[in-house]
RNA sequence: GGGCUCGUAGCUCAGUUGGACAGAGCAGGAGCCUUCUAAGCUCUUGGCCGGGGGUUCGAAUCCCUCCGGGCCCA
């Protein structure tokens, strides 16, 4: 995989040659490098390619005014290097740092030979990352609220491996406990009304539609269940009923373009003596201890309100048992960075699951929870209401099923996670710029209609762009268009180290108006000269793949006519 | 009551971890299709970044404190 990192060469060249030059003027005046300086890209292109604030901070040290210091730089940084064309100065001293057009020009060439790949970097170092999503209780269909979760813990994958982390997927099964015991008698309760055997109303069982279906289903398969004791009866109930909907959750899930590599199960943590062995772990370590006929542990010594139950009274395990169990099974399985996506119900729940991870041993940066907040489903401004128990919710297939695979992710992955979004089936449907799913697809897909038209005229493209060709782009435009290319490594690796998936869908966006504008103002076909037809040609086949792998990160697809 | 979180244009949201005059889209207004896809482009109207203090050369961003929404726990 080591030959995939094509992350921001020309960037890291930019970068590391300011860095150079400033190190040399700092050593010149026998200064060390202030603590606040940094090099970074210019916010605005106006104002070059990179900026650096160092003169500001060497002015005290030196006892001169910021901007005379400025100065003093910008002419040594000027007269040391061939690819800078400009250092301006700016407001209180910035110093602004503009490259030469061939310098930018290069990122089409990096485009060209990285092809799928361009974007791919080495920020994660191939750390052993799991990524843990979804994992909903397998007591119904998932719901729009887990299909945010899907999507963002299969885009939040999908951007971990190309920044360079070893990255696994997996869903936890929830297969234990109360809820699964309620499953199953809600079908066992079903089933005995169907036969005229009714019994009790069960508190707090569950009553969709989809519960009646699957009883049904096991009356036909097997008449004689009927007359089962309910305690035979339950069980068999709970067992089939978890397998079909596991099945449907699964098959929803490839239907949303999500697939986990592996389903661990809660059972196979009691099963296999993994809650025993996380026990013994913590118990080692001294941090467990029995009161009044439970037993707990010490989460207060990790920050926590207040200790925590692992075995109550009557000798069951809390939810918290498992938890502990699961994530020290993870680490033992090898990773050494662990990714929980989770409802933001659950936040209160972070503090003590971050006191396990650090009486394992482990440190803080192992171990990160991205919250996905509630999403407020809407037709026509309307709410819709959501409840798995009252059997009154949309699913995950239906809204697909309405708005379409590419249009519901781009949707979900387009806010930031942490914010309750209201998703409006009528909204979502438009083509209009409430939708810029379609917006950044169709830059997609006008380029295609270039390509194929300029295949038609017989403009052969080279595969690869010599610099005297790509020499032809040399409008504000054309640099925008590169310089926005050339930031995609960049905005993967920060998208990864943030894990905000938002960044990606906003960077699309960007690139998209840049493309349609570009379009607009430009005929590529039509250029005056041919060489200026090939450049143009070159950098907006490079755009659409730029376009194609970030798309991918988001599970979106990138049609090639609409 | 305690904890977490959010508050940015009429609406939906960004804001690259403390930088330059606060940015997009939608909605409102004015234009652009005999020429590569108008699902598009170009102008334009609109803001005390919830209020007040503080740290800093510099704050939407960090700290404190109120106000207001959401969620969790009790």
């Amino acid at each position: 995989m080591k030959e995939d990192i094509v992350a921001g060469d020309t960037r890291m060249q930019a970068y590391s040659t300011v860095h150079s030059l400033v190190g040399e003027f700092l050593l010149k005046k026998g200064l060390a490098w202030p603590e606040k300086a940094v090099i970074e890209p210019a916010r605005d292109p106006k104002h070059g390619d990179l900026a650096t604030n160092v003169a500001m901070l060497l002015a005290k040290p030196l006892g001169k005014a910021p901007r005379e210091v400025a100065a003093e730089l910008a002419d040594f940084i000027r007269s040391s290097c061939e690819d800078i064309v400009s250092v301006d100065i700016a407001g209180p001293g910035f110093c602004n740092i503009t490259f030469a057009p061939s310098f930018w020009q290069k990122v089409v060439s990096d485009v060209e030979h990285a092809g799928v790949r361009y974007g791919n970097s080495a920020t994660g170092a191939g750390k052993k990352t799991l990524v843990e999503y979804v994992s909903a209780n397998p007591t119904g269909p998932l719901h729009v609220g887990h299909g945010r979760g899907a999507a963002c813990g299969d885009s939040l994958a999908r951007i971990l491996r190309r920044a360079g982390y070893d990255v696994t997927t997996e869903y936890y099964i929830n297969d234990a406990g109360r809820q699964m015991r309620l499953l199953g008698l809600s079908v066992w309760y079903r089933l005995r009304n169907m036969v005229n055997r009714p019994m009790e109303e069960p508190a707090d069982w569950y009553r969709g539609e989809y519960i009646k279906d699957i009883a049904q289903e096991m009356l036909l398969q097997d008449p004689d269940l009927a007359a089962a004791t309910d305690e035979d009866g339950e069980q068999r109930c709970y067992e089939y009923a978890k397998d079909v909907i596991l099945e449907g959750i699964r098959a929803d899930l490839a239907e949303f373009r999500v697939e986990h590599q592996n389903w661990f199960s809660e059972k196979s943590l009691f099963d296999e003596g993994k809650v025993e062995a996380a026990f013994q772990a913590l118990d080692k370590a001294g941090y467990l201890y029995e009161k009044d006929g439970a037993l707990w542990f010490a989460t207060t010594q990790f920050g926590d309100d207040k200790d925590r139950v692992l075995r109550k009274q009557d000798g069951s395990l809390t939810y918290f048992a498992s938890d502990i169990a699961y994530h020290h099974d993870k680490f033992s399985r090898g990773f050494d960075y662990l990714v929980d996506v989770w409802g933001a119900d659950h936040h209160g729940y972070i503090p003590r699951m971050r006191a396990a991870i650090a009486a394992m041993g482990r440190q803080q940066s192992e171990f990160d929870v991205e919250l996905i907040q509630l999403v407020n489903l809407l037709m026509k401004g309307q709410p819709v209401s959501m409840s798995t128990r009252a059997g009154t919710f949309e699913t995950l297939a239906d809204v697909v099923k309405e708005v379409g695979v590419d249009a519901a992710r781009f949707m979900f992955l387009s806010r930031k996670m942490d914010t309750a979004v209201d998703f409006d089936l009528e909204a979502v449907k438009e083509r209009s710029m409430d939708n810029p799913v379609y917006y950044v697809q169709y830059a997609h897909a006008r380029i295609c209609a270039i390509m194929r038209r300029a295949q038609e005229q017989g403009a052969g493209l080279a595969q690869l762009s010599s610099e005297e060709v790509l020499a032809a782009l040399d409008t504000p435009e054309d640099m925008a268009l590169l310089r926005k290319m050339e930031y995609f490594p960049d905005m993967i690796a920060q998208a990864a180290r943030t894990l905000s998936v938002h960044h990606v869908s906003h960077y699309l966006t960007e690139l998209a108006q840049l493309l349609h504008s570009y379009y607009n103002k430009y005929s590529i076909l039509a250029a005056d000269k041919p060489d200026t037809v090939q450049a143009r040609l070159a950098l907006l086949r490079a755009v659409a793949q730029v376009l194609a792998n970030g798309l991918d990160l988001l599970g979106v697809s990138a049609p090639e006519r609409m």
